[in-house]
DNA sequence: CTTAGGG
DNA sequence: CCCTAAG
């Protein structure tokens, strides 16, 4: 009978919510909120995390409360005190655990929302990996993808291997905006140049 | 902080 | 993308 909003495919296609700009004062909490709206229209619920997500943004911005009676809450407690097994866990080794996110936020750190690579990119990775070779990351990034904030020399890293697979696999099998078969080539040729010449002159040429 | 790989 | 042992 009902209908759900979404027409079909293309889940995602809110990069940034105008809807949460804030003054600049509270970036924290727009991000989150925009992380919560985009869980709400995408329902991208498949790792942990997610979840873990959005009861973080739940408890901190719409503060749900449960209105129970005070009798009723007060008498079940009362009476549902029976026995609570209590785990033995060492408070010693919790302690040490340093477990320190990003640059030194105790915040939750949240899941970065997925950027699909365009052609474009994937052209600039491919020519900035073929002068460059596939051990300098960070130098592959300057080059190719200074601009690019949200691409990190991690994330040019891993979007060679994906690309690397992507290459050897069947097109039937590829996802996403289909790749030009001309830049796989590239991705392959260059990645078995640079495997043998791995340990060899790694200065770059520039 | 950057590499390099597994998760 | 994330997490993180190594360097």
């Amino acid at each position: 009978m009902l209908e759900p909003r979404h027409t079909s495919n293309s889940p995602s296609s809110c990069n940034d919510n105008p809807c949460f700009l804030t003054t600049g004062s509270q970036q924290k909490l727009s991000k989150q909120s925009t992380s919560l709206m985009l869980q709400q229209g995408t329902y991208n619920v498949s790792q942990e995390r997610s979840r873990i997500k959005i009861e973080s943004c739940v408890e901190g911005d719409l503060n749900v409360v449960s209105s129970q009676p005070d009798t009723y809450a007060n008498n079940n407690v009362a009476k549902c005190r029976t026995l609570v097994a209590v785990p033995a866990i060492n408070m010693e080794a919790l302690a040490v655990v340093p477990f320190r996110r990003k640059s030194g936020n105790p915040d939750f750190a949240q899941r970065r929302i997925r950027r699909p690579f365009s052609v474009l990119e994937v052209e600039a990775l491919v020519q900035a990996v073929e002068k460059l070779g596939t051990g300098r990351w960070r130098d592959v990034k300057q080059r190719a993808f200074d601009h690019a904030k949200h691409r990190t020399y991690v994330d040019l890293k891993d979007k060679w291997k994906t690309l690397v697979h992507t290459a050897r696999i069947s097109p039937q099998q590829r996802r996403g905006e289909p790749v030009p078969q001309e830049l796989l080539d590239r991705v392959l040729a260059a990645h078995a140049y640079w495997s043998q010449q791995q340990c060899k002159h790694q200065l770059k040429p520039l």
